[in-house]
DNA sequence: CAGGAAAAGTGCGTACACGCAAGTTTGCGT
DNA sequence: ACGCAAACTTGCGTGTACGCACTTTTCCTG
């Protein structure tokens, strides 16, 4: 039922969506994130610069989703793929921190690149946001028709908890507050997993409601 | 230990905000959402366009928190007045119903107005994301120290529960979709209700952890 | 394999967001 | 009461976001 040979139209989007992608780090790379502007990105990408637009909102979409790629489809198939039989809260929990850490070389050094620039930390964060559709509609599968909504407030509450996640281990150090606990950020997957264990419950008792 | 006399700096700077609000929105209801530049906004409200934009990112904030007004503080301040005993995830959903439900003539005119232009829709939606940091505060003061990172991510599941009911509620009609139910969208409060409710198991077990 | 409909790309014009470097007001210590 | 420092406002300049009308490309159906 699905993917019916993608015509060549759909590819060609693809493609200039790629060419944009990798033109937009390349060039972030070589000289700084500041002195690229949108019109050299679509000049390197072989497109004018109106069509940029018609890809990516912002100048610093470009940059992050050469990181970002498509993480959201792969995480959402990452959990259908789980056996039936799992909790529902540990499959999706697995899947999440399995795609996040799935980083290759580049990755990590665009990552750094990110870390210097509050406009592209808050581009990356944002895109923990777009996890949510793709999470909906497997959440959705388990639960049955009659959990539909549930499933949009989970895959929703996941999408912010991995965005707190993100937050905190982009945040630099464990700042010591007054009277306050050293919070050392931990690894990333310390964080996804402490982010999304307090969702756990609410996923058992949804499941449990089928 | 709060409010120390305001001074006139900060009076100064609500006035200011207020004015931009409600001459925001005075205009948008007076010629069309589409016929109100920032220019004429500042202007009206008797400052420079520059100084609209370091109050509101955006021109539709400022319609949109005519609306909006402080409705966050409210919230959090609402869950705090609840007495101890009661079950957090009660205290939250009630208070949020609550804060949304004082729904004066003026605000429900402007409501209308914001579902006829997508980007007021999407403006007054972000707006949901505001309670997360006073929820934050409410939550965690109840959950304790150890619960801090707990308590960010309820509060920001919350917010997106809100979020999400608030589309549904700005949804034209139940669809009747193929082979599913009809799903005719409830009033506000009920949607509340039924996108709050499956957090409430996670709030419980945060709670019992304390 | 035409030929028309739909979609992607483009040029242009307008308005918006925001950094920067003044100028102005408020707050506070002495 | 004075005066300095911090905060707020503002003008200016640059780059970005996007609506609209038009051209080019891809797709589909007879």
């Amino acid at each position: 039922m699905r993917t019916p040979p993608p015509g060549l139209r759909e590819r060609k989007k693809q493609a200039t969506r790629e060419a944009l992608r990798e033109a937009a780090l390349r060039l972030a790379v070589e000289r700084g994130p500041d002195q690229v502007r949108v019109e050299d990105i679509a000049e390197a990408a072989g497109v004018s610069p109106r069509t940029y637009n018609n890809y990516f909102a912002s100048r610093e979409q470009a940059i992050v989703a050469a990181v970002t790629a498509d993480r959201e489809a792969r995480i959402a198939a990452a959990v259908a793929a789980r056996p039936a039989g799992v909790r529902l809260a540990d499959a999706v929990t697995e899947a999440v921190i399995e795609q996040y850490t799935n980083t290759g070389e580049r990755e990590h050094e665009a990552l750094l690149l990110i870390t210097t620039r509050t406009a592209l930390r808050d581009a990356f964060l944002d895109t923990a946001a777009g996890i949510e559709p793709p999470l909906t509609a497997v959440i959705a599968e388990r639960l049955g028709d009659a959990g539909a909504r549930t499933a949009r407030v989970l895959a929703a509450s996941v999408a912010a908890a991995v965005r707190i996640a993100l937050e905190g281990w982009l945040q630099p150090g464990g700042s010591f507050g007054a009277g306050g606990l050293v919070v050392p950020s931990g690894s990333l997957p310390d964080q996804l997993r402490a982010a999304l264990a307090p969702l756990a419950p609410a996923f058992d008792a949804a499941e449990r409601h089928t």
